[in-house]
DNA sequence: AAACGCCCCAACCGCTGCGTG
DNA sequence: TCACGCAGCGGTTGGGGCGTT
């Protein structure tokens, strides 16, 4: 049996919303506040909604401070470097945004600066086939971005020290491997070059299997590495964006010094935790693209 | 001017996690 | 420990707007 329903859906309006639905549900939490709940809200502001469908319109469309129109470059680029590092995890991005909302956030990046990013013409006919490979070019591309550029580094010397870095004592092994990063949420600079050498080469084998190569593991690194730069031990939205210019020389130090710990960001707190059961959790979605 | 197709975005849906009894 | 109810989240959808033919 499935999950009873949040409201009486045959007694609730659907679809967009009037202005006059706008003004009592405005001036009711002005007056009272949401009391912390959403489904008796709509009762007591005399509105036919779904609790849900008021909520959404209040904090997507209502509530102070809302921003909309255009996305600044500075949006732009918060937003492809924290999707590179935690993936589409839109509230965390909306959090960095002062006045976005998630829901804006993640349009915007399906609409338009998915494209923007991809160089592709707006438009453009394509035959069914061309959709699909313009599709796996784009879930290629996408999980291991380009923008910001990428430096170019030797895949095989990558590899090299992937595969050399020393693991550091205090980890178990069962969360010593971490590939992807895309869309997975730990933010480790190293946790990548982390132990156990007969794992990671399965690891390889099997993202090569996959078409990923050497250069998506840079990538992911680059885009952890940021993060763990700009974030750890720190409260998440408090901390400035670390810059996302490291060179080669840069990402080496990280692979070969895995001194920091693991961290999973916690998505309550908004925090940087070293936390095992939230790190599974997290290796869990890593093969969801 | 009408028909068509694409784009955008507000809103919905269903799932997950958490708090509570 | 379990069931339940709720808020929050991310994926998806539908329809209006707009450009093209």
């Amino acid at each position: 049996m499935g999950r009873a329903p949040c409201c009486d859906k045959a007694n609730v309006k659907k679809g967009p919303w009037s202005p006059e639905e706008d003004t009592k549900l405005k001036e009711f939490i002005d007056k009272f506040g949401t009391g912390g709940n959403w489904i008796a809200l709509p009762h007591k502001a005399g509105l036919k909604r779904c609790g849900k469908s008021c909520r959404l319109r209040w904090l997507n469309y209502l509530r102070p401070n809302i921003k909309h129109g255009e996305f600044s470059d500075e949006e732009d680029r918060v937003i492809c470097s924290l999707f590179a590092t935690i993936g589409s995890r839109w509230s965390i991005i909306a959090a960095q945004l002062p006045g976005r909302t998630d829901n804006d956030i993640k349009n915007y990046w399906n609409t338009k600066l998915k494209k923007k990013l991809l160089g592709i013409a707006p438009s453009q006919k394509k035959s069914n086939q061309q959709q699909q490979q313009q599709q796996q070019q784009q879930n290629q591309q996408l999980f291991f971005p380009s923008t910001p550029p990428l430096p170019s580094f030797p895949q095989d010397v990558f590899r090299s020290l992937l595969l050399q870095a020393p693991p550091p004592p205090a980890l178990s092994s069962q969360y010593q491997i971490s590939f992807g990063g895309g869309n997975e949420q730990s933010c480790s600079s190293s946790e990548i070059s982390y132990g156990n050498k007969e794992q990671q080469q399965q690891q390889l084998d099997q993202y090569d299997h996959m078409g990923f190569n050497d250069q998506s593991y840079i990538t992911t690194l680059y885009g952890s590495a940021a993060a763990a730069a700009g974030g750890a031990g720190q409260a998440w939205g408090s901390s400035e964006l670390a810059p996302l210019e490291y060179d080669y020389e840069e990402i080496k130090q990280l692979i070969t010094n895995p001194s920091d710990s693991n961290y999973i960001i916690n998505s309550s707190s908004n925090t940087f935790v070293d936390d095992p059961t939230a790190r599974n959790a997290a290796r869990g979605k890593m093969m969801y693209f």
